[in-house]
DNA sequence: CAACATGTGTTAAATAATAATACAACTGAA
DNA sequence: TTCAGTTGTATTATTATTTAACACATGTTG
């Protein structure tokens, strides 16, 4: 039992040095975005909860609980239903206020965005996915699209294959191993071969234009964000929308926006410090 | 010492439900906030953690540990210092993506920032501050001022202001006292009479203008988001900079904007559910 | 209205978190 | 270079804190 405790929710945090409560908080936490992705909730009750995080009923009170009282939940009592309060919102500016890439990167992405009066985002790789850290939003799109904070794989993103492209080999395989390679468009490539194709291809020429392979009628250009030995660590995006946008346009607007910014952030990054 | 476990970070969670070390775990990650503020540090060793999270030496190291492991803290193994790393970024899109409102503003305040080309901002009161929610930037400006989940205080800005003339007048009045009425710049209000009567201009007109409250050369422009009983319960704020912009000119360009995309996001906040 | 599901509160039991300690690794001054 | 001081790491016995089971209350649905 001793150490079910910690296999029942994700790793084997074996030492002493490891407290398993303050994952199981967090286990909370994530059941609220596992809830709205998968069963499309914005509030979920107790016994959701329970089932969402794998924690029993009494375990998922007592969180709940706390964290409700610390102002990361809220809770309705008419409903008797919980869902994310305010509190939250702190740990992204605590994150954002200690990056130097997203102080560095910020003016410029903005600057770019004014440009064409497109979309500019940032993005940073964290396993198989790219997270989007920074938007500087243009367009309207679908709401969960829009949001900082949003996962995507990296094998069928421009973001995450132009960083692949700056990569070594050994770690482009093991991304693409240990990515689920599922099909998000109909257009989506998910052959290994094909994949590895377009990497390399975004290696010779410092970009990728990506064209619906995450969303319809999205074509997605991206540049990768370079430290001084050449290894990318985050990527400048900008997505553009079908009918407006024609591939010779973004060919002569879009990519060389992208390139500058990207390399403009890569220079200031490793000059400044 | 039961007790005193509690009283040491802040609450009295007294009872049986509230489970101590999770609060310790995210007073872990507040010391990177504050240690930010108060020592402009970006990452922090072991022992300033321990003295700005006021948790013991073996308690922070536990803490810090289980978060480098869980994805929320990243350790240079060369200076061993600790710093926020992206899985705090995953909090920011579940609050989001479980609010109502931030769907139905998100549109509009894309909106908004093309008419003029100026930054839109959404802000929630909490406590005696405000939250910057959602943040459409336009203009480049001082990099934590770009962030959001940025907290100000209600006091003395126009989101706050606003929101408080739309509340009634005890929640007015704790709010005040609860404030620390300090000076942002050499010209913030801080008399509580004056404060009270722009509160009550607000009320009338139904948006504010504030001229450098909080920072130099900024003169910021809100309107309440309210719900069917007139109760506000966020603002839609834009800012704009001081030798470009005059007075009559925003009375003139951003007053009606900023009223317009309140009323709208308040309108389909109510009839939508 | 009954049967069921879900939320709430309390408890004894013992696991998991604690704080003290000792050791190691840096740091910088002499 | 050495030495003192500081900071980081590892280990441990102790027990306070978390636990899970239970019983009760409340709401929900056929």
């Amino acid at each position: 039992m001793a150490v079910a405790r910690h296999e029942t929710i994700a790793h084997a945090g074996p030492n002493t040095l490891f407290v398993g409560s303050v994952e199981k908080g967090f286990a909370v936490l994530h059941a609220f975005r596992t809830g709205q992705r998968e069963l499309g909730l914005r509030d979920l009750s107790l016994s959701q909860i329970s089932e969402l995080s794998g924690l029993d009923k009494s375990a998922s009170q007592r969180f709940t609980n706390t964290l409700v009282q610390l102002g990361y939940l809220e809770k309705d009592e008419r409903t008797r239903r919980y869902r994310p309060a305010l509190g939250l919102i702190d740990f992204y500016y605590t994150y954002l206020v200690s990056s130097r890439l997203a102080e560095i990167a910020m003016p410029r992405l903005i600057e770019a965005s004014k440009t064409h009066g497109t979309t500019v985002n940032l993005c940073e790789p964290d396993g198989t996915d790219i997270i989007y850290t920074i938007r500087v939003p243009h367009q309207k799109a679908f709401f969960r699209a829009t949001i900082p904070g949003r996962r995507m794989p990296a094998f069928c993103t421009a973001p995450g294959l132009v960083i692949l492209a700056n990569r070594n080999k050994q770690e482009v395989e093991t991304i693409i191993e240990n990515s689920k390679l599922v099909q998000m468009t109909e257009w989506t490539v998910i052959e290994p071969k094909a994949i590895r194709k377009r990497i390399e291809q975004a290696r010779r020429d410092g970009y990728i234009i990506s064209s619906q392979q995450s969303m319809a009628h999205e074509i997605s250009t991206a540049a990768p964000v370079v430290d001084s030995d050449g290894r990318a660590f985050a990527a400048v995006q900008i997505p553009v929308y079908m009918p407006e946008w024609t591939t010779d346009m973004i060919e002569e607007k879009i990519v060389p926006l992208v390139i500058e910014t990207a390399r403009a952030i890569s220079g200031s990054y490793f000059s400044e410090s």
